[in-house]
DNA sequence: TAAGTTAGTTGGACTGTACAACTAAGTATG
DNA sequence: CATACTTAGTTGTACAGTCCAACTAACTTA
């Protein structure tokens, strides 16, 4: 490692942030953790996105970093993790130069409730915000997440994710009028979902206080499928 | 600034890069520069994107750092610049942990030939490659550019911002098929590029050697226009 | 004047969505 | 035990946008 002067130039900072989704008690929530509260800390005891900075010692790359960042919040090991985007400048880190590389991740409502970390908390998501101020530049990337979310929404199986492993067409279709905040069309939304070979029926039928309804299971595809079109909003 | 134990973690080198595209020659370009030929660099000798460390003393924030990249190579000032994600980990750069933020910027054809670096040079896209060795994982970032490009070219407006101020619709097609590099419908691209309400005629007329054909520009809007449907593929 | 080239339009077959009305299978109620 | 209520799932019609081919239009060149 040679002596190069660019070497020696002062490096930003630089995090990883996680934007970790899930549904539960029928709305969109989003994980939020305590800053603490000392008063040396930037934000002391603000809401902020569960992340930290990169540890280069032990993380191999960045997405192993937003890995662990998200198993020390939440216990939960292999959800749906893309990356979201970075954020980058002089001003957002009252400690310095600083840049952040957002992931978001999906969580099946079973799993967000398992091994939360003591200073962690769900909190619903309300058009692209949430209630508490956040700290840094959070409420961006919050919202930058939730809009990539429901663009995403519209032309691919990404809401499957947020599913238990076995699940109805109508709670999928819940699912994704929770998400994207609009009611669709029962039958569009049965053709284009059966059509995208993306589920398969498993034999169990879902017993409930009505008619029972056919259970369907994720395909083993990993990556989410992308719809050849979009669902036109009714009206 | 107190002196957090943080702060004093080692920290990445921090780079952005640039994929630059252009269509010259009927074909997708894209700009790449030679690395020094010192053997104290790593990959001397090399092509790579366009990029290099933060200033975190010139730069406000990641983006102003990429259009200072962008500049510097080509002399355009405000071309369409978008973020395509970011790269790092301890191996990527063998002068240690390094992460880099990749944008993507699209040039009309007119303005790609002008203040060139004269360590800079264009390259025909063949499939998501280039036909020489790129350092560092450039050609991941590369491959995720085109792929990225494609991918939003089949919903989006995003070829518009590689064509002249005025132009016809069936150079805009031709853009498009550069792009997807497949044949579109005629008749299907222009119901759907006047129906997206994007383009709006000027008064004149292009006079070639054939037919005359109307003169197209762009509207004012800023934003890359979301088209409802995607381009069914003939056959 | 005829042939060639490219711009742009027209029309019919087809496909998937929008929407409403329908059937199906269970529970709760009087 | 019959009726109403609820939710799952299907069916049918209208409509919009595409796919594709054939057409017209305007200009150049031989």
């Amino acid at each position: 490692m040679q002596e190069k002067p660019e070497l020696d130039f002062p490096r930003p900072l630089t995090t990883v942030d996680v934007v970790i989704f899930a549904i539960r008690s029928d709305a969109l929530q989003v994980l939020l953790v305590q800053r603490p509260k000392a008063e040396s800390e930037p934000f002391p005891g603000a809401w902020a996105l569960p992340g930290g900075f990169v540890d280069i010692a032990g993380d191999r790359d960045l997405e192993a970093c937003a890995v662990r960042k998200l198993k020390a919040k939440t216990g939960v090991v292999s959800p749906y993790l893309e990356q979201l985007g970075s954020w980058g400048s002089a001003t957002r880190d009252p400690r310095g130069w600083s840049a952040t590389h957002a992931y978001f991740a999906l969580l099946p409502e079973h799993t967000a409730g398992g091994a939360l970390a003591g200073d962690a908390q769900w909190f619903a998501v309300e058009g692209e915000k949430v209630r508490p101020k956040l700290a840094f530049d959070h409420a961006e990337i919050l919202q930058a997440a939730v809009l990539r979310l429901r663009n995403k929404v519209e032309y691919t199986s990404l809401p499957a994710y947020l599913m238990p492993q076995e699940f109805t067409l109508p709670e999928l279709q819940r699912t994704y009028e929770i998400v994207l905040d609009r009611p669709l069309e029962k039958s569009a939304f049965r053709t284009r979902m059966l059509a995208a070979d993306l589920i398969e029926p498993v034999a169990k039928m879902r017993k409930g206080p009505n008619r029972p309804a056919q259970l369907y299971r994720l395909k083993k595809a990993k990556a989410p499928v992308f719809f050849t079109r979009t669902f036109n909003p009714p009206g």
